[in-house]
DNA sequence: AAACAATGTTCGCTATTGAGGAACAAGAGC
DNA sequence: GCTCTTGTTCCTCAATAGCGAACATTGTTT
């Protein structure tokens, strides 16, 4: 199994572990509550604390109540230009949606999960959908369209690494059977796109596609979700076959 | 002056500044080549390295190199969620880029600089200016739209700490004399919008406001920007109005 | 193909420093 | 005004961060 080995640094696994500890509900922390969600001392919190706000990474409000420092939005600046994708992707991602007419997804591997980069919108929508940046949204790859896609692509020996291993169901579709979630990469794998039935979003189908770079390495996926009604047999068939074609064009821009 | 006060966890200080020599120009970086960057051995940056990418905030590449972790894309993703701003300005934003028919952007201040979170084009142009995400991006305040505006709704005896101590020009109309630059900001408060004429970007003019949330309190600036062709002093006036009308609805969605 | 150079990785020792505890300060609530 | 909760400071000692040197690995040169 895996084995969970301790950290070269502990001081420093520690303060990222506080770090950790906001999340989107949970986003103002307190000195006290931090010590005691990870079991150590006050003064133990309040000194990391400090340090990190020093830095910019944590910022105090006006309540006394900590939260994440605008700082961080940094790295995620540096990353997103490093990888590159925006400028390469993002008008085949729009593209994708205004012929589909439903909203387009980009997405990358991380783990047992997808984490979105980009969303995009069929301009006709544009002023009812509300705008979403899901920029660091993710969800497992076994029951999306962009994961199965991914998944799909991957030398099936690497299956089992990037499967979430506790599947708590999102709807009463979603599939968590092992050999079945398997059964299904195989079969998408033939098809050469991917599908999700409602397993994700309750009432939400889509069709998903595996990217590659130029060197055939596999970097993404991409996916077009509507809702069911909408999104017929028929009609994923028909943007299977655009969704195909948008990531083959993305083949011929992504290079490394 | 500015006592630089030593952190209280050093160990996590330093290793804060070794995730801070990734930017984007150098945004693959080798565990030598950190070590020396900050004077420790390679052990210890090794070590710090290995710790981080335990937790996902670094990864290391096929070539050896290491890079920042798509770890970090979570913690954008918290504060943009915890800012709340997406929902309460999208729609205004867009609809201010296609009155105006020019790039519009939203950003808030932080210590010296703007940090641009959102930006929305006209939807004529969506073709080939598409929307980008530029969460994380930054200028100085003293030399920009926004800036200057959030910068003239301060109180005055904030303004020197806001103020980039070491100005270098980004284009030869950017003013860097600190009493000229007082000055405009005086002219700007009573102005009621501020003007950035090419002083950030050859060839590029701009109109700003400072934007407030319900309570009264300065949250962000919005700016609209195009080529100094189009934007002449008839049309920067008449997108002063807009600008200004855009941060007032603003003002009743925002309400902390 | 072999030798070399440069970089990445491991390991044990010791001085530095991270973190516990207690005492103090500052608000919030009654 | 008093009490309870939460944030902050200080001192001390055991833990551990980080140095040095040796080892492994990659790529480069002759």
């Amino acid at each position: 199994m895996d084995e969970v080995q301790d950290p070269k640094v502990k001081s420093l696994a520690k303060a990222l572990r506080i770090l950790e500890c906001f999340s989107a509900q949970a986003p103002e922390l307190g000195v006290t509550e931090l010590a005691e969600m990870n079991g150590i001392t006050k003064s133990n919190a309040h000194n990391i604390l400090t340090t990190f706000q020093q830095k910019g990474y944590i910022e105090k409000q006006p309540n006394g109540k900590y939260t994440l420092g605008l700082q961080l939005l940094e790295f995620s600046y540096i990353i997103n230009q490093h990888l590159g994708y925006p400028r390469a992707v993002y008008d085949l991602l729009m593209d994708l949606a205004n012929k589909t007419g439903e909203i387009v997804y980009f997405g990358l591997p991380h783990g047992t999960d997808v984490l979105y980069l980009y969303v995009a919108h069929p301009v006709a929508r544009m002023q009812e959908l509300p705008y979403r940046d899901i920029l660091g949204e993710h969800a497992p790859l076994y029951c999306t369209g962009i994961g199965k896609a991914i998944l799909s692509a991957m030398p099936e020996d690497e299956w089992e690494a990037h499967i979430t291993p506790n599947r708590t169901p999102f709807t009463d579709a979603t599939v968590t059977d092992h050999d079945q979630i398997i059964e299904e990469l195989w079969r998408t794998r033939r098809r050469g796109y991917s599908l999700d039935n409602c397993e994700r979003e309750y009432n939400v189908r889509c069709v998903g596609a595996p990217v590659f770079s130029g060197t055939g390495r596999l970097v993404a996926g991409i996916s077009t979700s509507g809702p069911a009604s909408v999104m017929t047999d028929e009609k994923l068939l028909r943007c299977s076959k655009l969704v195909i074609d948008t990531a083959q064009h993305m083949r011929e821009r992504i290079y490394h």
